[in-house]
DNA sequence: TGTACATCAGTGAACGCGCGTTCACTGATGTAC
DNA sequence: TGTACATCAGTGAACGCGCGTTCACTGATGTAC
């Protein structure tokens, strides 16, 4: 059963978003291609007329997920909200519809160049995204530092919720982690805006279907 | 051909040790029962003499690997050495022998609360390796924040090196997040021996052969 | 201390299963006349 | 505009391969007498 071009295409995005989707929650290695077909709604034996193997459509779906949480990122007004957002519980426990980084990061460094080429250019991305902030008279010497302290900030996140992630679901650790980064972050930050919520409302990291 | 219950012993940790670290390199995923037995010397068949399932040796392994890493850490006289030590090159590029919560941690949120509980004793281990400057007559309150301070500092840690080994083999970026985050955070420790070095000498991350 | 025998760590072939990939087939789409 | 036909997105069975696991076997160890 053939289907229009338009179809074709709305059907392969979809089977890269699931993707996406999938590996964050479950790492390249815990998504066979047949469970991906299937949770995209399709069989599997079509999605070689789609993609060419399936490290394929794991360098596509990630330079998705990537480009995600980097338009999410921009959406965000200033480091304070970023922080607070990220260091939720929420995103947490989101895996599928959050940060590319924090849940692929690790394996990433397993894959073939052609993957961490993907998560370097993401980096860059939201180094620029995060530092939005800076003005065009900035100096070379204020340009440097505001690129390294976005850096620091990134690393500290993805490192705060990698390692909550570590811990067993609803332990105390899970949430100590969370909420030590996150005061450390907002006050480095100069943010006198300290919460009293131990973790925070942090309103929604995935607003869309998601990619 | 049997071996002494001596020999057997030995052998047994050797297969422990070459796991941790071949988990360290490839992932749970990436390394087979038959890999594993072979690159510690044996033949497969003899594996489930020695353990139950692949899961319980990836349980073994892990614990393994996390008392080496807390050793290694308890080692450190002060934060700053730790830091130096934890985000130099040298580090980086060693993750078999490295530490295993940036090696594993991303792998460890999808794994049986079996290895997500080592995980959070492994943190808790490390905090209190990285407290140990707090003295005995502290107050609550300092031991709180003493507390809150080691998690922010090795969730940072980890973060810059999970980030560092995404990014392709040698590329600028890759070392720059290093630099970036080593100079934050010994800034924030109030030390005045910023280093000239962009990375560092950082000593050896292993000294032993390793486990 | 010497001998006869049970134990069991390690070997290597074999198992079933799920994976990535291939392929003959279907039938609606889209084009040529 | 209507008709005949080529295209090709999607189906579902099948493939080879590597995985975790099992098992009959070996032979040095360690024990009973």
């Amino acid at each position: 059963m053939k289907v229009s071009k338009a179809q074709a295409q709305a059907n392969r995005a979809r089977v890269v978003e699931t993707a996406s989707q999938l590996f964050r929650e479950r790492g390249y290695d815990g998504v066979g291609v047949a469970d991906l077909m299937a949770a995209a709604g399709f069989t599997h034996g079509g999605f070689y007329k789609q993609f060419g193997s399936k490290t394929d459509l794991m360098a596509e779906a990630t330079a998705c997920g990537l480009a995600r949480t980097v338009e999410q990122t921009g959406q965000e007004v200033d480091p304070v909200g970023f922080i607070s957002q990220y260091l939720s519980r929420e995103h947490r426990d989101a895996r599928g519809s959050g940060c590319t980084l924090a849940a692929l990061g690790g394996d990433a460094a397993r894959q073939p160049d052609e993957v961490r080429v993907l998560f370097a250019a993401g980096i860059e991305r939201l180094v620029a995204a995060l530092s939005h902030g800076s003005a065009s008279d900035a100096t070379p010497e204020q340009l440097r530092q505001s690129r390294a302290r976005s850096l620091h900030l990134m690393s500290s996140a993805v490192g705060a919720l990698v390692m909550s992630r570590a811990c067993p679901d609803g332990s105390p650790l899970a949430d100590e982690i969370l909420t030590a980064c996150r005061e450390a972050l907002l006050s480095s930050l100069g943010s006198s805006l300290a919460p009293t919520d131990p973790v925070g409302p942090a309103g929604h990291v995935a607003g869309r279907p998601d990619c």
